[in-house]
This record gives C-alpha cells, sequence and structure tokens, in this order.
DNA sequence: GACGCTATGATTAGTAA
DNA sequence: CTTACTAATCATAGCGT
C-alpha cells in the first residue's frame, strides 16, 4: 500500500449524516439501493429473532416498487388491511383470509384507522398534527360549551366564527355534521 | 460503583448475534421493542434521503399490529396493491395517479394524511373521531399545562397518568415524542 | 447501474432499574 | 410495559473498480 492510498483511506467512512434529502442525483439514487437492502435485512432478522410477521414496501422515486414480505408480503398486508376500517374498504376481498383474526373479538383491537402511528410522522408533520388536533378540538369544547351554557341557535352562530381545522377536505361537511349532533342531543354534559 | 456493579459492566455488550429465533421470552420481547423501532427509523431515514415511498407492517408474536409509512401507510399499500392488481383494480380511481402527485411538486400542495374526508365517515365513526379527538387533546394540553405551571419532571410524570388515546398502534411513540417535545422546548406559551 | 473497501457513526444484547 | 447503560458488533458514505 502506497503512501497515497493510506491518505485517501484517511479520508474514507462514514460522516455524521444529516437526515434530509439528498441533493445530488447519483448518491441518493446509491444510497437508496443500499438502505433499501439494509431495511430488508433488517426486517428479516427481526422476523427470525423475534417470530414477528413483517411487510416492508418502498417505492423509489422512479416509482419501481420493491417489496420483502415474511412469511410473505401478501399474508401481512391482507392480515394488516383485514384490522383496518374505514372509507377504503375496496380492500375488502383481500381480508377473507383472517378469520381467525376477525371471529376472536377477545384478542383483537380493531383500530380506526386516524390511529397514527406518530413514530413515523416527521417533525414539523407533528407540529402540524398537534396543531390539528388542537383546531378541532377548539371547535368541538367550544361548540359543546356554547350548547350547554346558551341558547342553541347562538351555538350555531359561535360554530360558524370558531377557528377551522386545516383540512380543506370535508370541512364544511364535519361542521355540518357537528350542528347536527349539537341539535340531536338534548342533554350534554359540560366538559 | 461499586466492584460488583464494574463486574457486571464488563460482561455487557453485544454478543455476536446468531440470526435465530429468540428462546428466552422476556429478551425477545425486549428485542422485538427494540428492532422495531430500529426498522421504523430506518425506514423514515429511507423516505426522507432518497425521496422515497415506504410503508413497514409488523405483527407482534401476540398479534399486535405495528405500522410506519411515508407519506401514510395506507397511500403505499393502496399504490403497492393497485400495481400488483393490474389496471382493472377494485381499488379506488385516487391510488392511481401517485407518481403525478409526486413530481408535480408546485401544483399539488399534498394535503396532510390526517385531513380527513369526514364526510365519509358513519356516524359511529364520527363519534369515534370526536372521542379520538377528544382524548388526545386532553392529553396534550394538561401535558402543556403541566410543563408551563411546573417543572418538567413534574410533567413527564402526569402524562403518564393522562387518559391514552384508544390507539395501541404508536402510543408508545407519540407519548415519546411528546416527552421529548416539552424537553425541548424552552419556552411555552400557556394556553 | 452494482460491488469492494474501510473508518466511523449507529445499532443493539444483555442487564438492571 | 418502558428506559438507561455499555461494549461489541453492524451499517454505511464516499471512494475506487
Amino acid at each position: 500500500m502506497n503512501p497515497v492510498q493510506v491518505k485517501k483511506r484517511i479520508c474514507n467512512g462514514r460522516k455524521k449524516i444529516e437526515i434530509k434529502r439528498i441533493e445530488k442525483e447519483e448518491n441518493r439514487q446509491v444510497c437508496f439501493s443500499k438502505r433499501r437492502k439494509g431495511l430488508f435485512k433488517k426486517a428479516s432478522e427481526l422476523s427470525t429473532l423475534c417470530g414477528a410477521e413483517v411487510a416492508v414496501v418502498v417505492f423509489s422515486l422512479t416509482g419501481k416498487p420493491y417489496c420483502f414480505g415474511h412469511p410473505s408480503v401478501d399474508h401481512v398486508l391482507r392480515r394488516f388491511l383485514s384490522n383496518i376500517s374505514g372509507p377504503s374498504d375496496t380492500l375488502s376481498p383481500a381480508s377473507t383470509n383472517c378469520s381467525e383474526l376477525i371471529n376472536d373479538d377477545q384478542l383483537v383491537q380493531k383500530p380506526f384507522w386516524w390511529d397514527v402511528d406518530l413514530h413515523s410522522l416527521e417533525d414539523d408533520e407533528l407540529r402540524e398534527y398537534e396543531k390539528f388536533l388542537l383546531e378541532q378540538q377548539n371547535v368541538v369544547t367550544q361548540a359543546v360549551q356554547q350548547c350547554c351554557f346558551q341558547a342553541p341557535e347562538a351555538a350555531m352562530e359561535q360554530i360558524d366564527t370558531l377557528p377551522h381545522t386545516n383540512s380543506d377536505v370535508g370541512e364544511a361537511d364535519y361542521f355540518m355534521w357537528l350542528q347536527q349532533e349539537i341539535m340531536d342531543l338534548p342533554d350534554i354534559d359540560p366538559i
């Protein structure tokens, strides 16, 4: 090994990585390939060591799909989807093989689709989510309080002036529903 | 630190791992918890660094589901399932144009995945959602108040005793994040 | 594109609290 | 069920091939 090579080797090694988008196209490509491989390996080890069922699905920026699963991607996704409820239930045929889960009411706590895995959120997304919760809650509590301590008609007006959510999807429907709720409930316990 | 402790510490450290099922129940449990966390972190890094879409679904031996996804589990799984099930799929049309969304950063204001289309919810689901918001909000506001008016340490303890969400998925991660948030923010305006 | 290399940072097994 | 700790092992960035 000559001195030049030694010097180069010294400059090698992983720098402390900053977790943000890699701008350089080629580096990003290489990093994706390596880390995808590493991710699949980790998933494999987890399933082997702990007897867990794992499925991983990855889409590259170019839209190419990669997947890993134990005992199979299909098996795990079917099991998972059978637990999920919500508007996306066009996937229901996939749940046919999960009778043991569906029939066992004791064991299965069926999480609603809005039961968020907060670990998956980036920091800014978490802050946005907190903000979202605050606003939504503000709307609900104020509306209920209005209903309890004032005339329902006043509550109606109040709702329209409340700070809304950051969602443009279904917002109108939400408030329509909320107003209906307040009208329908004769007695609401103050919060 | 007494000599006994020192001796024990010397025996610490990771042994060369053999990738096979961990027989000892407790060790397997701990290992699962740690490696699941690590797996999700890796997945998160992959999506951030390389702009990839990633979904990870894990079932523990006890049947408890955990999931991670960016931009969301649902999004990635829909895309995946629509890809493998062919053009005449049973999925909603909304899932077919993912690549367009991704490539058009300027035009598309990508809605956060929690921006719920409330109109699509059944009545009981709406009530559940309201309950979910109330509980989540309760946790957040009380925690923030604790942080503002008491010592952060007291807030930490308080958080553990707060009513949790109805979600078993990611609950622990949420509180982990919340605690981290409170520790990181030097100044929080009281609500 | 993929693979080999290697210093370095990241992960984690075993354990105790 | 978590969390902290430490040393041993692993993963990988930036190279070259």
